[in-house]
DNA sequence: GTAGCCTTGAAA
DNA sequence: TTTCAAGGCTAC
């Protein structure tokens, strides 16, 4: 290290004491060099925000007039910092599973907005970039609040329109720095969140502090442009910690989530009042079933709590109290595994508190030596015009792409979603007869779209409309599965192999199991409202194109498994990054699994069934598809011929879907043993089941685990083929179906 | 069955 | 030693 290079550490320590010294050892020089940067501008006296020509300080904010201008301050292993100076935003939010959905939403709001849905009817040009904030437990798997902003131009900076809407408002970030790592390619969830991880993985190296509780994901370029995108990751660096909550008080004046009466303190997982607590207590402990006398959504207020056990467990459950913290042996005292999960909540809980003090004073703190170490705002939007939907202080900014010239209509429904004009099908009157199936479409040189039309009419009138599998009793003449079985008395093998499990703990297992099965009636209403609501966004004249529909389809059945996963209290039990790995894992196979056993079910011979009850000839597809989608369906028909001769029931269906979903083959899991368990007991399970109901087919149990390496062969099939298609634009990419390609081409 | 208060005991 | 989230007790 140079006699400079020691000056600097040494003028860095005189700052920040013997604690930075120790911080400072950790790094590099280099990483020194870049926290004294921060250290010097967070003394800067504060400015307005830089807003200008876009082609003078970055090669990549080419599309707009004027951007967010910054000045570097330094650049780490794996990162740089910026200043950016207080700025005018114009911000709205959307609540979704998909950052994608929320920030198309938004947008258009936003929109709308720059395009004179303003008090001054003015019209606003578009400048970059978009910010979208994120929460940082943002996932796939829950639906979260993201927060989009679009930067006022100079010349509105001052004073920007009032928006009509009222859920647009005007923020304003303070002068401010952030971490940044900047990537190219598509903004997908998945992309982004990979790279805002690796940010922080580079920033916990140097022992940097910043925001932990959300990030930006920030956008430069319009949909249209497909070379050199530049896209970001932020982190804002945070200066000094914040005060908590001094007892965190404010965090139990929230009421109780189930009821909203007074919190007593942490029960089960999550602050509850004291009623609550021993109600579900009571109701685990005594493995109450309650029913519903009403429709299933009675109000709950400390008052009317009391008049539906029902409503109350199932809210209880549905806001995140956890049957497992009940204890089996009723041992009292002590703490339970969730104290971890309490600190987290308090920690989160304590700093929102504290943000909402801090946002309450106004946000430019001019500082006066270097003992003020404060923000000089806290490093989040500030309402100036208030909005009760942005009072919230979990409320959470990210951006979008979007292009200055693009008119309202032409804007994509999600981030840099194309989809091929020349794809859609002009003739709606076309019968739907020469459909092909979803998940097993032409390869793609089969690029040509079969007839299809899509209306309410012609998917509610044709075939069984009750549509999917085997929850319900088989609508059709056709279907091939047996009954719920009943557990014969009679003593079979399988009782001499199986000293662990006796049938009838066995067909009680099998029994939860089957209980956790979704309703197929909601997923058809969810399946055919998505489409009409895809086609009433188009109008008469766009009409979706088959490949379309084929992905909605298959896009809504997978939420659906996606959510029976979820929803499964074996899988409930295991670590969210284990349940996350093992979704990504199987996800084909249990959208092919599906499929084969809908058309067990009531697929007609030489037919498929859709999820919307659709029949559809097996020829008809064959002699219009090319040789992939021919050699699926194929595939998936031989399968099916197999599973209906072994008489596949609703047991066994329910059991394969589980030794699909808890496969502890998969790599990275972390708690396999767990998954090994879950294995072995539905295989078990499975085994006296299969003993039990075919007491003269010995095999069969064998025979159906047979059919287990044919479903993962042809759903390794189907994703090659979805992502070939999706290479080549053809997939929406405001889908869960595109979300998993992508986890597992990263 | 409900709900407010009490007792318990492992973790912090 | 203190904390606090479990289960227990009991009047209603």
């Amino acid at each position: 290290m140079t006699q400079s290079e020691n000056l600097w550490i040494s003028a860095i320590q005189k700052i920040y004491g013997s604690d930075m010294k120790l911080a400072l050892q950790a790094t590099t020089f280099h990483n020194m060099i870049c926290l004294a940067g921060v250290i010097v501008l967070l003394f800067a006296v504060t400015a307005d925000g830089r807003i200008g020509d876009s082609s003078s300080e970055s090669s990549y904010c080419t599309e707009t007039k004027e951007c967010f201008l910054f000045d570097l301050v330094c650049e780490g292993d794996g990162y740089e910092v910026r200043h950016y100076e207080a700025a005018k935003w114009v911000t709205a939010e959307a609540e979704s599973h998909f950052m994608e959905i929320a920030t198309s939403r938004a947008f258009r709001k936003l929109f709308k907005y720059i395009t004179g849905e303003n008090e001054a009817g003015a019209k606003i040009d578009m400048t970059a970039p978009v910010l979208i904030k994120v929460n940082e437990n943002a996932s796939m798997w829950q639906s979260s609040v993201y927060v989009l902003s679009f930067l006022l131009p100079s010349n509105f900076q001052t004073n920007p329109p009032e928006p009509t809407d009222p859920s647009v408002y005007l923020t304003d970030t303070p002068d401010m720095k952030v971490y940044v790592k900047s990537y190219g390619g598509w903004m997908m969830s998945i992309v982004s969140n990979s790279q805002a991880q690796s940010l922080k993985t580079s920033l916990d190296k140097v022992q940097a502090t910043y925001e932990t509780n959300y990030y930006y994901n920030v956008g430069y370029n319009s949909p249209m442009k497909i070379m050199n995108r530049h896209n970001e990751a932020w982190y804002i660096v945070k200066a000094q910690e914040i005060k908590p909550d001094p007892d965190g008080r404010a965090a139990q004046e929230e009421g109780c989530p189930v009821c909203g009466d007074r919190v007593s303190g942490y029960h089960y997982g999550l602050l509850t009042c004291e009623s609550c607590k021993g109600f579900f207590k009571r109701s685990v402990q005594n493995n109450k079933r309650y029913t519903c006398a009403d429709a299933q959504c009675c109000p709950m207020d400390p008052a009317q709590r009391k008049r539906c056990p029902y409503c109350r467990f199932q809210k209880c459950l549905a806001v995140g109290m956890k049957k497992e913290a009940v204890r089996a042996d009723r041992m009292r005292g002590g703490r339970n595994k969730f104290g971890p999960l309490y600190r987290r909540d308090r920690q989160l809980k304590q700093q929102r508190g504290s943000y909402h003090q801090i946002n309450t004073v106004p946000y430019r703190v001019k500082i006066e030596g270097p003992q003020a170490l404060v923000p000089a705002a806290p490093h989040d939007f500030h309402v100036f015009s208030p909005s009760p939907a942005s009072l919230g202080s979990d409320h959470y900014h990210p951006p979008q792409t979007f292009h200055p010239s693009m008119s309202q209509s032409e804007f994509p429904m999600l981030l840099d979603c194309t989809m091929p004009k020349d794809r859609t099908l002009p003739d709606p009157s076309l019968p739907f007869h020469t459909l092909c199936y979803p998940s097993f479409h032409g390869y793609p040189s089969e690029k040509r779209d079969l007839p299809f039309s899509y209306s309410p009419a012609s998917v509610t009138s044709p075939a069984p409309v009750s549509p999917t599998v085997l929850s319900t009793p088989a609508p059709t003449p056709t279907a091939t599965l047996t009954p719920t079985s009943t557990p014969s008395s009679t003593p079979t093998p399988a009782q001499n192999l199986t000293p662990s499990l006796t049938p009838t703990s066995s067909s009680c297992f099998l029994n939860e199991l089957l209980q956790a099965e979704p309703d197929e009636k909601q997923l058809c209403t969810r399946v055919l409202a998505s489409l009409q609501r895809e086609q009433a966004c188009r109008g008469k004249h766009d009409r979706l194109n088959t490949f379309s529909i084929m992905c909605k389809m298959a896009d809504q059945t997978l939420f659906g498994l996606v959510e029976w996963a979820r929803n499964i209290a074996l899988f409930k039990e295991l670590k969210v990054e284990d349940q996350m790995v093992l979704l990504q894992s199987c996800w084909s196979e249990l959208l092919v699994l599906d499929h084969l056993c809908r058309q067990v079910a009531y697929g007609k011979e030489g037919s498929i069934c859709l999820i919307t009850g659709q029949q559809i000839e097996v020829s008809t597809i064959l002699s219009q598809a090319g040789a992939t989608l021919s050699s699926l369906v194929s595939r998936a028909q031989d399968l099916v011929s197999k599973l209906r001769s072994l008489q596949l029931d609703r047991e066994e269906f329910v059991c394969l879907k589980y030794l699909v979903l808890f496969n502890p083959d998969v790599k990275s899991i972390q708690d396999r043993r767990q998954v090994e368990q879950t294995q072995e007991r539905v295989n078990r399970a499975l085994m006296d089941h299969t003993m039990q109901t075919h007491p003269g087919h010995s095999d069969k149990f064998g025979q159906l685990l047979l059919r287990l390496p044919e479903v993962r062969s042809i759903s390794l099939q189907v994703e090659e083929y979805l992502y070939q298609r999706h290479l080549l634009g053809d997939l929406p990419c405001n889908s869960l179906l595109t979300e998993m390609l992508h986890a597992k081409h990263t």
